[in-house]
DNA sequence: ATTTCTGCAAACACTTTGCAAGCTA
DNA sequence: TAGCTTGCAAAGTGTTTGCAGAAAT
């Protein structure tokens, strides 16, 4: 499934999304859901609103915000809150799913699968009578036995 | 292991980390640290904050955040960042290890516990050679299904 | 034509910071 | 005594909100 296929899919679910929720398509939002989707990994408001900037000129903070509460209420954008206070956004569609590690000691964020926690999403369904929505898993890991790909010292916020 | 006790540990343990780090005991400090341990389950900083003035007027909001993120470092204190923008601390002894469910529904917070997520962690350990820290694990679920203990209406910022 | 959006800027809520006075070691 | 801490209040941060003009249906 190519990255290209991937926007084109989203881009409709959005369009259903807004016309279910009687809500306008604006360049704006596509414009938002866009840049999104053209950026792998975690990226937060300001940044993507830097970002837009260049082919949409005036494109506002505050429509960034509210363009991401939409996107997440369709589901096609995650939210993760970390410990820094700042929200990331990405992009739900076209990424297997995953978890992350947060590296105490250099500050790098590693993605990471692991099938077990299906079984505990079961198990959990079953034990509490609940229905798994989504879920978020940090685990705080320490590098320093070897080999984090991203050593301590520089770890600026990530050039583009 | 009595409650009691719990803080008795906790005390020394703080002092133990005060001064390792060449850092003073003072009586503010403690006297966050004894709140913490007096509550059981999450509280943020504010409402920390409202309770020390009962015993201890004048202790300033300044001071919790501070005296909390040391209590954090020293692994006493369990800090989490929910979805509110508000963070919530609870105490780190004396509970047993457990994570969060966020009932979408009616905003209720159900603790768990899946000896399952150990295992995940080994796994982590050895195939990354990280040294896994601390986590957090959220389970956003619904309890439309039937009986959330807690259903929707009301639901204050639980009192005491 | 109606209703929703947008951009702007002010407002917000939580947390952090700077500084002089006070307390710990 | 020397240096860390405290309380206060002001400053920050990221995010949200109110409104008038602009755009979508």
């Amino acid at each position: 499934m190519p990255d290209e296929s991937t926007l084109q899919q989203a881009l409709r679910r959005f369009e259903a999304f807004l016309k279910a929720q009687k809500l306008k398509k604006t360049p704006e939002r596509m414009a938002v859901l866009e840049a999104i989707y053209a950026h792998n990994g975690h990226i937060e408001a300001a940044k993507l609103h830097e970002v837009l900037q260049e082919r949409h000129p005036g494109l506002s903070l505050a429509t960034v915000y509210n363009t991401l509460e939409l996107l997440s209420r369709a589901g096609l954008v995650l939210a993760h809150r970390f410990d820094t206070g700042k929200t990331v956004y990405e992009k739900a569609l076209g990424r297997y799913q995953h978890d992350h590690m947060l590296c105490q000691d250099c500050g790098r964020i590693v993605e990471f699968c692991d099938p077990a926690l299906q079984e505990i999403f079961s198990h959990i369904e079953e034990a509490y009578d609940f229905e798994v929505h989504h879920h978020a898993l940090l685990i705080y890991v320490r590098c320093r036995k070897s080999h984090c790909p991203h050593r301590p010292s520089v770890q600026s916020t990530q050039a583009s």
